[in-house]
DNA sequence: TATGGGACCTGTAGTGACTACAGGTTCAAG
DNA sequence: CTTGAACCTGTAGTCACTACAGGTCCCATA
């Protein structure tokens, strides 16, 4: 009766090789119960399924994207207990879009301030440094 | 004999705002050793001086432009011991550059593929998500 | 000079998202 | 049956703060 597409158990460390995702990192995400607690074999080590390989998969893929655990842990929420509607999603994914764009403008600006200082430096031997001074250049008392 | 830019002491709450770090951060600097350990009053509070109010402003600048502490800890070493070239400076700076640059161009994919799933979804009030589906979609065993 | 309340003190613990042990047990190939 | 890789638990460390609790001090006003 088993069924084809019913793989054996993955150990972690499978677990672990086909999602990028490490070790110890999935047992953390067990203990802080972002991941299924597994069935275990007779000698106490994690078995999981393909289920929970795409449920781990789901996370890395999330946090690549930048997703909070947090973020990551509602998104799992409203899928798991299948009442989502495709439109909560989209407001999830439209703010965190938001604070990426938010991230991306600081670090342009960021960027352009480096940028600057480094072209302005003379990377001399005397330590007269204007990358130094402009360090210390700040704007107080805001 | 009072020299006239001798500022009368500082206690830590008027160092806060004139940086904008707050206090306990100030005191957290002071613990891991990369703020300066002030003079006491009497009774045992912190007492700062112009230096060292151009020291915090030092880190708190750097901070912003994305250093991290150990970073401004070696430029502030360097700085300190009056050792330091414009090029050791201009390398650390450009070092650091070359890290920032690198997540603007992950933070550049990142917005590119939210958007993308924001924009395949209809916002319908039925839990079938193209986001979903694109979070579940993982590339895995890289 | 007394007093009240804001500013300050120390020390500890919590955050997020892991990472790194130490010291043990289990699994599976040969 | 042996051996060594893979697994187990539990704890502590990382970074850069932040948030208490439970006190003491400073100083402007009455």
């Amino acid at each position: 009766m088993s069924d084809i597409t019913a793989s054996r158990a993955l150990p972690i460390g499978e677990m672990s090789h086909k999602t990028g995702v490490k070790i110890e990192t999935i047992r953390y995400y067990e203990r802080i119960g972002i991941m299924p607690k597994p069935v275990r074999t007779e000698g106490g080590h994690r078995a999981y399924d393909a289920d929970q390989l795409k449920h781990l998969a789901f996370i890395k893929r999330s946090r690549e994207l930048g997703f909070s655990l947090g973020e990551i842990r509602a998104l799992l929420d409203l899928v798991d207990t299948d009442t989502y509607t495709c439109a909560e999603v989209h407001e999830m994914t439209t703010k965190h879009l938001a604070t990426v764009r938010k991230k991306l403008a600081d670090l342009r600006r960021l960027e352009r301030i480096l940028k600057d200082m480094a072209a302005e430096c003379s990377r001399g031997d005397v330590p007269e440094c204007p990358i130094i001074d402009t360090l210390y250049d700040a704007h107080m008392s805001k």
